[in-house]
DNA sequence: TCAAATTTGTATGCAACACATACTAATATC
DNA sequence: GATATTAGTATGTGTTGCATACAAATTTGA
């Protein structure tokens, strides 16, 4: 629906981002800076998906039980940060759409494996690609130092090491 | 209600962040990392602000009227990145706990003015205490030219520059 | 071995946000 | 002065985060 939205003035390297307002003392925060550069490439990962209707957090969770078949909620939910309920109802959503299907583990009869359908397969084919080139519009900004010492830092907050 | 939380096994540094399950994928992506990222330190914002109630967003507001009284919800809304609708939203919640007033604009009578009540300078004045110390968890983990490159990075990706 | 604790999934409810849409009043533009 | 734009407001929908609670399965340990 952004197709056509009023505020799509937004298309080459023009976006303001940060006009007008003193950010005074949020500028000295690293928080402020990380949930800015969050925010953008949030939305240009939801205008590129828009077609897929697929979230950051939803993509999260294909490409894991894709890359982990078998894997169960909690697994999902330790790696990316969140907690069961979350998990619960992102994983509901994913396999109301038949891109994922849960099958009752023998071993451990409580738990559920995950595992793509192959509708869920072909959609992350496809969501695969447009990615790339979300990708790129960021990766793009950056030398190949730049981009690892990015990460590098990045995987250094978050990992606590 | 962090305090007594059963996952607060979470003291000093050994959270492990993602075990088990193999990232494949989206280890290349920085939007993935990058929202790892801000998780990390949107959780512990979240627990350090936990007795003043206040999100990231909230205080970021505060701060702005703080620093630009007399700004408009329109003025946040673009500088902050979010929309009219979320930011009425926001600037509510924070009128409702009296932290911020709006006062009619003399000059254009569409607009209100934003200023913080004392209270909301009493509150800010608080949070500025408790953010130092969050901050510095992060900012611990770089030396100075590390940060200096992060920060660099991160208003790169969100000011397209 | 059996009771107690833990784990996994599930359900429900609440709060914060993002965003779309629509409407009003005020101002700016032509 | 008609038209467009702008700021604020209201409303509704969807996603997410998190707390709490419960059931069933499994593990622990007395």
């Amino acid at each position: 629906m952004a197709t056509k939205s009023p505020q799509d003035d937004f298309e080459g390297e023009d976006a303001p981002a940060t006009p007008g307002l003193d950010v005074g003392r949020l500028g000295d925060l690293l928080g402020f800076h990380l949930r800015m550069a969050h925010v953008a490439i949030y939305r240009d990962f939801a205008e590129t998906m828009e077609e897929l209707a697929l979230t950051q957090k939803q993509l999260a969770v294909m490409e894991l039980v894709a890359g982990n078949p078998g894997a169960s909620q909690i697994d999902l939910a330790n790696t990316l940060g969140t907690d069961r309920a979350t998990m619960m109802a992102l994983v509901n959503r994913l396999a109301a759409r038949d891109f994922i299907e849960r099958r009752p583990s023998e071993a451990d009869r409580r738990r559920q494996e995950l595992h793509l359908t192959k509708a869920g397969h072909a959609m992350l084919a496809r969501a695969r690609e447009l990615i790339d080139k979300h990708e790129q519009r960021f990766i793009d900004l950056f030398s190949r130092d730049e981009l690892d010492a990015l990460l590098t830092a990045l995987k250094r907050i978050y990992k606590g090491n």
